[in-house]
DNA sequence: ATTAGCACTCTTGCCAAGTGAGTGCTAACA
DNA sequence: TGTTAGCACTCACTTGGCAAGAGTGCTAAT
């Protein structure tokens, strides 16, 4: 039951229509802008088929049609054709990223602003996750005799660490054994894996007062691994959407902001999405039934994977979207690659 | 020119009746709630005089009385009582805050999560300012024979550290020298006075190896000082204010917003404000115009100065939300003392 | 000095009529 | 058989008018 040649050319005229005008659109409109050779009333005949197929809704009996989420679905996945970007936002990406070229965080910062300033949607970008980072040493380091830091480096220069205060003094010397065991012991793994299984171990031989060191900074080395596995979230043109005609209602708006308040949570929920360029419209999500989501991923040596994305209306340019989306993680992953001489923390 | 007894009676009463219902109040509905022994003829003639005193306001001739900035800081300067926490909100506090004692950042987050929870309003903490912070030992530590870390301690364990790729390798021995130099050249000095006086020097007596390391190594010293004395901000509750009805259009709501979305502004802005309790109405905030602000501060060992604060509407309940806030500052003064054992980052 | 009474003002909610965009159907047409 | 013109019909939206209600401001009486 395929749709027909002239049946995709209306039902992409009333996607174009509707993605920029936001109104449900009727027979007469799409016959005079697209000329596509019919009258109106075929194109009412046509229309009511493809909303009987499920593409087209109907607001109320004498309204327009709008498309429904399975017509975006259909247009993402055959009738869209890549768009270039302008020459101005290709330069605009390229300064601002070229900017902050040697600091990662800021780089990735300005990616999300980018997002939503060239869509005018809401968009995000994460740091990459660390899962397959694995440790390269562990070191204590003194501050004062009660006061020590303790100081997690992954192999590709990735570092947390954390302050201690002792309720005993520490010795220099328990300090290094310490911070050789734990570095011979966790060197190589990644820290999934020592997080899951570091609580049992303890090496027994130790003497005493080092195994009251040891006890003291375990758990603070869990958390701090934890740490170092968080992404961070940059978010970005929250309040693009209040000019959008779908959130002029102030609950929707409220709705749509508290997504975004719950940090962790939607972090969760973006990592777990797939790899590359993934596009879910409406009540493809589980939460956010009337957005659409885009999210695509970009490579930081080839190795580490960060994501950015964009959140908008179902009714959006997929297009142009998307085509950005895809030359920003293109530029990212190159400003990435660790073979030039620049650093990032 | 001095209001008379019953006139800050009436007013008192006008602004505990808006500040609840949020609708302009009328002399009937005053007379009414409030046995002042009046007529509702007499207080509209006080009334009268209070708005051309400028403490009311009248949105329309046959509208009610509404309290005007004036009227409120009169509230806050004098009519103003302290209230006492209900037993349920203490509660509510201590366990919050003690469930994160030693974790620093996210007590700081919790404090903010409270105050939005308790006042049902916008709220904000950061992490103290580290202007008074001074520098108690640099140091360089080896990744591979092309990365390593720059570490600066401060003398109240504040960690801050980046991670650098060389284009040229460097020696261990180099490494050591440079950062016992520069942990002389510094120690004992605050952040600030270091960064405004870098720039400028540069040994003369180094050899030349370790001064194409030290060249490389300073832009990236002077970036993580300034890191380092970055607060941190964490807000809550922003969504809050959509459910009040002066944030009911959709423009106001954007605005209101806005604000929160320029972070580093707001931050600075939060900085620039005197310590201790500091509440502005209104036209007294040169940005946000109709909105009051509340802000309060508290100590981390005794030195160390961090922000809270409350952003709403100018009808507010300014006399609970600043004991709250006080009580709520005590406390993280309190839980923040150095001389028990916990620990912090 | 206070109060009761009354005219006046302004908002809000409601209803009715008119307007316009758009559909769905039928009958004519190529 | 597919296409089109014509027409009746539906519904949302706007406008104007009307009544109700809340509140003020003034005046005259207490």
């Amino acid at each position: 039951m395929d749709l027909s040649e002239r049946q995709l050319q209306i039902l992409q005229a009333i996607i174009t229509d509707y993605v920029e005008n936001a109104e449900p659109v009727g027979s007469r409109s799409i016959a005079k802008k697209y000329d596509l050779g019919v009258s109106p009333a075929t194109i009412r005949n046509e229309m009511s088929d493809l909303e009987e197929m499920g593409y087209l809704t109907h607001p109320h009996t004498s309204a327009g049609r709008v498309p429904s989420d399975k017509a975006y679905r259909l247009y993402v996945n055959t009738l869209m054709k890549k768009k270039n970007l302008s020459a101005m936002d290709k330069r605009l990406i390229s300064d601002r990223l070229s900017a902050s070229r040697d600091e990662f965080d800021r780089t990735i910062r300005h990616a999300a602003e980018l997002l939503s300033e060239i869509t005018h949607l809401a968009s995000f970008a994460m740091t990459p996750a660390t899962n397959e980072e694995t440790i390269d040493f562990i070191r204590l380091l003194p501050v004062d005799e009660r006061t020590l830091i303790l100081m997690i480096v992954g192999d590709s220069g990735n570092v947390t660490n954390t302050t201690l205060r002792l309720k005993v003094p520490y010795t220099q010397e328990d300090l290094d054994i310490l911070s050789k065991n734990m570095t011979v012991q966790h060197k190589g793994r990644t820290l999934d894996d020592v997080l899951k299984s570091e609580i049992i171990e303890d090496v027994g031989t130790d003497i005493e007062a080092l195994s009251a060191l040891r006890g003291t900074v375990m758990p603070s080395f869990i958390r701090t691994l934890e740490d170092m596995l968080n992404v961070n979230l940059y978010m970005a043109g929250m309040t693009n959407i209040f000019n959008l005609p779908e959130y002029s209602s102030i609950d929707r708006a409220r709705d749509f902001m508290e997504l975004f308040t719950q940090r962790d949570w939607f972090t969760r929920k973006m990592l777990e999405r797939a790899n590359g360029m993934v596009v879910t419209i409406g009540d493809e999500n589980d939460s956010m039934k009337d957005c659409s989501l885009i999210t695509a991923t970009y490579h930081v040596d080839g190795k580490l994977v960060g994501k950015i994305g964009v959140i908008g209306p179902t009714r959006m340019k997929y297009d142009e979207v998307t085509s950005l989306m895809e030359y920003l993680t293109n530029n990212l992953s190159e400003a990435f690659r660790l073979t030039d001489g620049g650093e990032d923390s």
